[in-house]
RNA sequence: GCGCCUGUAGCUCAGUGGAUAGAGCGGAUGGCUUCGGACCAUCAGGUCGCGGGUUCGAAUCCUGCCAGGCGCGCCA
């Protein structure tokens, strides 16, 4: 639709109908909109108000000089455009066109609202990355939607999208978590910082022989030998809850890798030869000044260990080496102070640091009966993903983080999730979906089944054709969804085209035996509408129910 | 102190340059002998944190405040 009015107002130019953007100026963007007046058409553009300045003429003017133009580009699309003040144009689908747009849909199935983006990207989204010390826990839950919907999103658009996790197998942590496992095992007390949860004594009981035999022999190094065991245990159990939320992964990365395969120090070579690497006090340094950082950044401590942000700028070369074009990462809000490093560090390599970007993932504060449930892995407090999940369901899960911006603090009252379930916005969308299925059940009975096309037979019907027109909007939400790379969208959606459903349903007799042929109409609109439904729900991994 | 994020209905949140600022929950009232009442209809509820500015037009952009969150390590 914006293309049809960029191509009217560029035939109005060459006709002389509108003079041409002046030299210098810059020319304004058509903005197409879908008016939430349905008196104001089925999309409305305000191009004359945008091209009042550069022009130097009143709106209306513009307006009126636009519009035999766009009538004339509509053609048959476009049953009519019309000015109205201070300057929209106002366009109305002919029903002809929203009629083989819905047979186009019905035949598309699965694929309707899957769109392909001019410039499709190979992506890779890292996410969740929480090392294995521990089960995932409800802090951990918003990154894990947020990156699913995300990357379902940007599949939808049409790029090539892999899903990343990150996790280091070596190190302090886990040496803790092998000492407490240890601890437990031989029944000592345990270590002034060790991990109290009770997975922790599961592992100590779940601990094979053999594994307890090496690390007694190794002595002091069995801490890290029961740390491997324990935390490869701990990350399949993570792999195990995420499969459960229908998040998949198909990339699991060790931080152990890039240092064992050399990203490590490739990286820093080649951040060498950018000239901003250098050494002081024993220690080598990145000058992420010279990129507005507001200071220097060590890569390498005077003891001679890298640092965590070494392996991030091996792991960004690494990644490139890969193909990808596109990096993101969703990460906690209170890394964000890591973003300006890691994105300078890509820069100074020579990758595009346009190419690196971080989704910040604000707070989510857990309260039950009014008071934040704190969380620390350490003391064992926690409520488990697991746990949560089965509280309040993976459907109304996802729902409430798709329907939030990841941007916003959120406060999630366990209690209220809970009470509110049975009311939450999911189930109403999930119970068009049934109600839909269960009249194309009640068709099947009486034999009257969808028509194939539904040319010619909606065209008189403002009702259905409002319908049709609700149905017909899912790609344009996918890719808005996509470019704006948020899901609110997406849920928003739904609901309007529940209730638009939920009211056509009100309005009109679906399934008739006294008039097959208004019937096999309906009942392919609404099928049609059911899969708009479907594809929508599949999209942020929720369900669609046959019957509820 | 500096940086980033947030502030919209009683609650939880959408809306980031357009027409009368929306939804869900909660509240009030009404609606099936007929395709699923987990539904529908109507009503109440707003200084869009506050003040300036830009614009034909600002919740949206700029700016100064106020409030809350997070961060500012040779930790990860």
């Amino acid at each position: 639709m914006r293309e049809l009015v960029e191509r009217a107002w560029a035939e109005a130019v060459a006709s002389g109908a509108l003079p041409a953007v002046p030299e210098g100026v810059e020319a304004p963007g058509v903005g197409v909109a879908r008016p939430a007046n349905p008196e104001h058409g089925d999309f409305a553009t305000n191009l004359a108000l945008k091209l009042a300045r550069p022009l130097r003429r009143p709106p209306l003017v513009i307006a009126e000089a636009l519009a035999p133009a766009v009538r004339a580009a509509g053609g048959d699309l476009l049953s009519g455009v019309e000015v109205a003040p201070p300057g929209f144009l106002n366009l109305r689908l002919a029903p002809a066109f929203t009629e083989a747009a819905l047979d186009r849909a019905r035949v598309a199935g699965p694929a309707f609202g899957r769109v392909q983006v001019e410039r499709t990207r190979r992506v890779n989204v890292e996410f969740v990355s929480a090392n294995p010390t521990g089960p995932l826990h409800i802090g951990n839950a918003r990154g894990a939607f947020v990156g699913d919907l995300l990357s379902r999103v940007l599949a939808a658009a049409g790029h090539e999208v892999t899903r990343e996790y990150y996790f280091n197998d070596f190190g302090a942590q886990v040496r803790v978590l092998g000492a407490s496992v240890r601890a437990l095992r031989a029944g000592e007390p345990l270590p002034e910082e060790a991990y109290r949860g009770a997975y922790v004594a599961d592992l100590a009981a779940e601990l094979p022989d053999e594994v307890w035999a090496r690390a007694t022999e190794a002595g002091a190094d069995g801490d890290g030998i029961v740390g491997a065991w324990a935390s490869e245990r701990v990350r399949a159990g993570i792999e195990a809850s995420l499969e459960h939320l229908g998040v998949h992964f198909d990339v699991w990365k060790t931080e152990g890798s890039l240092h064992r395969e050399g990203w490590v120090e490739r990286a820093i070579s080649r951040l060498g030869e950018s000239g901003h690497v250098y050494e002081q006090d024993g220690a080598v340094w990145f000058r992420s000044t010279a990129f507005g950082d507001d200071k220097d950044r060590v890569i390498r401590k005077s003891d001679g260990a890298y640092t965590y942000f070494a392996a991030d700028i091996g792991y960004l070369t690494e990644k490139f080496s890969r193909g990808f074009d596109h990096l993101i990462y969703i990460w906690g809000a209170d890394h964000h102070g890591t973003v300006a490093r890691v994105r300078n560090a890509a820069q100074a390599m020579g990758f595009d640091r346009e190419a690196v970007q971080m989704l910040l993932i604000a707070w989510v504060r857990f309260i039950r009966d009014g008071v934040e449930i704190s969380m620390s892995k350490r003391s064992g407090e926690f409520i488990t993903l697991d746990e949560l999940l089965a509280e309040i369901g993976v459907d109304a899960a996802r729902w409430f983080f798709a329907a939030r911006g990841h941007t916003v603090g959120i406060d999630f009252d366990i209690e209220l999730a809970k009470k509110q379930s049975a009311e939450n916005p999911v189930y109403y969308v999930q119970y068009a979906h049934a109600r839909i299925a269960s009249i194309l059940r009640r068709a099947a009975e009486e034999r009257l089944a969808p028509a194939a096309s539904v040319r010619g037979s909606l065209g008189r019907d403002p009702v259905a054709l409002g319908l049709a027109a609700q149905v017909l909007r899912l790609p344009e939400v996918v890719e808005d969804a996509a470019a704006a790379e948020e899901t609110q969208g997406l849920t928003a959606y739904a609901m309007e085209l529940a209730t638009t459903f939920h009211a056509f349903y009100r309005d009109r007799r679906v399934v008739d035996a006294g008039d097959p042929a208004v019937s096999a109409a309906r009942l392919a609109l609404v099928d049609a509408c059911r899969l708009a439904l479907a594809n929508t729900l599949e999209l942020m991994g929720i369900s669609a129910p046959e019957s509820m």
